[in-house]
DNA sequence: CATTAGCACTCAGACCGGCCGAGTGCCATC
DNA sequence: GATGGCACTCGGCCGGTCTGAGTGCTAATG
C-alpha cells in the first residue's frame, strides 16, 4: 500500500468532489484518473485516508467527501499552481489601470477578484497605521475647531475634528505646521510615536498643551478608526445554484456582516505567513464560518504589507485557481498603489 | 356583497398570509378574524377579489395569497398605522445619540432599521448636492498640487486633490478662501453655479484661470462622485428560516451589489412623494427584485431631504411595522444631523 | 505483502399507489 | 345577498418496493 499513491487518491477525490459536487466513489475514481489499480485496492487506500481523518462518507453506502483535514493536506501538498492565462493577466491590468483614486482602486479590485473567483471577494482597506505618511495639514475652522488632515502615501486621505477648549493659538499653527511635516514625511505611525512626543518639546511651555492635543489627535487617527474599513463583493456568490451549503447561508452572512469577525481573521492570518494563506472550515474558529474557506494575503506599495486581500467561499472550491487569483489581484493592486 | 367587507377580507388575507406564510382559505379566515359571515360568503368574495386580481391560488385545492396589487392595496387603503411603543423610541434614540461621527451615525442607523425591521436597511449617504456646506478650505501640498477640502453641514468631509500645471498663485489663496466662504457658508450646490460663477469674475485676469480651476473642481466634487455612496445591512435577513423566496436569494443579492439600481428606485421614489413611499413587487422594475418590496423616505436635517434611507424585504412583509420603523429611524436621523 | 476478484450487505433515493383533508366552485335555499 | 350542502380537485403524506451505487470482508493470486 503505497504512500504515494494515496496522497494521490486524495489529490483525486478532492479534485472530483471540488468539480462535480458528489461524493466520490472508488469505481469513477479508478476511471476518471486513470489509475493503474483496481477499486478494490482504492478502497483499501480510502479505508486508511478515512481511518486518518482525510475523508469522510455522508452515508454508508455512498462515496467519500474530504474532510477539513483531507483539505488542508491537498493544499499544503498536493495542489499544483493554476497560473492565469496571459489574457485573465492582461484584462486584471487593465481593469485596475483605469481606475481613479483609492476608493475607485479598491472597489474595482474586490470586484475583479470576486468575479475571478466566483466567490466573495473582500478587501481590507489600506491600513493608516501601516502607510508611510505624505503630508499632514491643519485647517483652523473657527476659534475653537481644528480640521486635521492627514494624506498617505497611497493616496488616502483622513480627516479629524479637533475641539480647542481654550481656543487656537494661530501663531503657533505654521511652525508645527512645519514640524510636522518634516518630523512625518514618508514615515508610518509605527515609527512615530517617540518622534512625535519629540515635536512637542519644542514648543514653548504655554503651547504645549495645545500641540499635545494636535499630536495626540493625530495618533488616535491613525491607530484607532480606520484599520476597520472593509470593502467586499460577491456575496451573490454565495447562493449560487448547486447550493453549496448544507444548511444555510444565513450564518455566513451574519459573520460577513461582523466586520470585526473578518478583520480578526485577517489579521490573523498575515501573522501566519507572508504569502497566501489558507484558512479551511473549522480553522476559521468561527460557527458561521465552519463550512467556509478563506485565502488571503497581504498587498502593499513597496513590499510593505499595509493590508490585506482575499477571497471566501465554500470548503469544496477550487483551491488551485483562487490562490492564483488572489496572489495575482494583490501583485496588481500593489504595483498601483506603488505607482 | 358589501364592498367593504370584501376590503376586510382581502386586509385579513394579507395580514394572515404575512403572520402564517401559508396560502390562507375560508374557514380559517372567519375563525381567526372573527368575522360574522359563513365561509361560503368568503368564498364568494374571494373570487371577486381574484378576479380583480387582488389574491391568487397557488394551486388548485389551495387557500389564496395576496398578489402585488393585492399589497399594494393594503398598503394605500387598509393599512393602519402600527405605532413604536416608547420603549423602543427611547432605545432608538439612545443607541443613535451614541454615535460619534457621520460615519458612525449611518452605521449605526442602517443597522438599527436592519434589527428593527428584520429586513435588509438601507442609507444612501447625505448627498453632497444638497447638503449645505458649512466651510471650504485650500492646502497647497507642493507647488502643482492643491488640497480642497469641503465640509457640509452634516459633518461629512469630502476632499479632492487637484493637479495645477500652471503652479499655484500663493498670493490669491487667502482672498480666495475668503470669498468662496462667504459664499458658500450655509447654502447647497443647486443655489451656488451662479454665486460661484461671480466669485471668479472678482480676481484678476491673470488668475482667474487658476481661481476657474478650484471653482469647477469644488463643484464637480459636490456633483459627482458622492451622491453614489450606500450602506447596507442585514442582508443575512434575506436568508431567514422560512426562506421566504420562491427560488433563490442570489437574485436579490446580486440586484443588492448594483448599488446603481438601488440608487435609481430610491431616487424614483424620492420623486414619488415625501413621505414614506412603497414599492411593490414588479414595481421596482426589475427582475431581481420582483419578490421584493422596498420601504424608503428621505431624510435630512431641517426638513430638507438631503438623502433616503429604506427597508428591503420579501413582498410578504409586514408593511404597517416597517413603514413606522422606517419613518422613525429617519426622524431620529434627521434630529442628530440638525443638532 | 500488496493487489485483486468475488460476494454479501447496506442504504439513500426514486418510484408508486392510495389516502386524506383542505379548500374550492356551484347550486339550491333562506 | 348570505348560507348550507355537496361534489370535485389536487398537493402532500405515508408506507412499501426496487434499484444501484458503493462499501467491507475474505480468499485467491502474483
Amino acid at each position: 500500500m503505497s504512500e504515494d499513491r494515496r496522497l494521490e487518491v486524495l489529490r483525486a477525490i478532492v479534485e472530483d468532489y471540488v468539480h462535480t459536487r458528489e461524493p466520490v466513489g472508488s469505481r469513477v475514481l479508478v476511471e476518471r484518473h486513470g489509475l493503474k489499480v483496481s477499486p478494490a485496492t482504492i478502497r483499501n487506500d480510502m479505508a486508511a485516508l478515512e481511518e486518518g481523518g482525510y475523508i469522510t462518507q455522508p452515508h454508508t453506502s455512498a462515496g467519500r467527501i474530504p474532510t477539513d483535514k483531507g483539505y488542508r493536506l491537498f493544499v499544503d501538498r498536493l495542489s499544483g499552481i493554476k497560473p492565469l492565462s496571459p489574457a485573465e493577466r492582461r484584462a486584471i491590468q487593465a481593469f485596475l489601470d483605469e481606475a481613479v483614486d483609492l476608493d475607485d482602486v479598491v472597489d474595482r479590485s474586490v470586484r475583479l477578484l470576486a468575479q475571478l473567483t466566483h466567490q466573495v471577494a473582500v478587501v481590507q482597506y489600506p491600513s493608516l497605521r501601516r502607510s508611510a505618511l505624505r503630508h499632514l495639514e491643519m485647517v483652523p475652522l473657527s476659534a475653537t475647531r481644528l480640521l486635521i488632515v492627514i494624506i498617505t502615501e497611497t493616496g488616502r486621505v483622513e480627516q479629524r475634528m479637533l475641539e480647542v477648549a481654550d481656543g487656537i493659538p494661530e501663531h503657533v499653527l505654521g511652525e508645527l505646521r512645519a514640524r510636522l511635516n518634516a518630523t512625518v514625511a514618508g514615515r508610518c505611525l509605527a515609527d512615530l510615536t517617540e518622534p512625535l512626543d519629540q515635536v512637542a518639546k519644542a514648543f514653548a511651555v504655554g503651547d504645549q498643551e495645545f500641540v499635545t492635543q494636535v499630536v495626540r489627535a493625530v495618533e488616535d487617527t491613525l491607530a484607532e478608526t480606520t484599520e476597520e474599513r472593509i470593502v467586499m463583493a460577491g456575496t451573490a456568490n454565495l447562493a449560487r445554484a448547486g447550493t453549496d451549503f448544507a444548511h444555510s447561508i444565513r450564518p455566513v452572512l451574519e459573520a460577513l456582516e461582523e466586520q470585526v469577525v473578518l478583520l480578526r481573521l485577517l489579521t490573523e492570518m498575515a501573522e501566519d505567513s507572508a504569502g497566501v494563506t489558507v484558512r479551511i472550515g473549522h480553522e476559521n474558529q468561527h460557527i458561521g464560518l465552519a463550512e467556509t474557506s478563506i485565502v488571503a494575503t497581504s498587498y502593499g506599495a513597496d513590499g510593505q504589507s499595509v493590508a490585506r486581500i482575499g477571497s471566501l467561499g465554500p470548503t469544496r472550491m477550487d483551491y488551485a485557481g483562487t490562490i492564483a487569483s488572489v496572489r495575482a489581484v494583490a501583485r496588481y493592486l500593489s504595483r498601483i498603489l506603488a505607482g
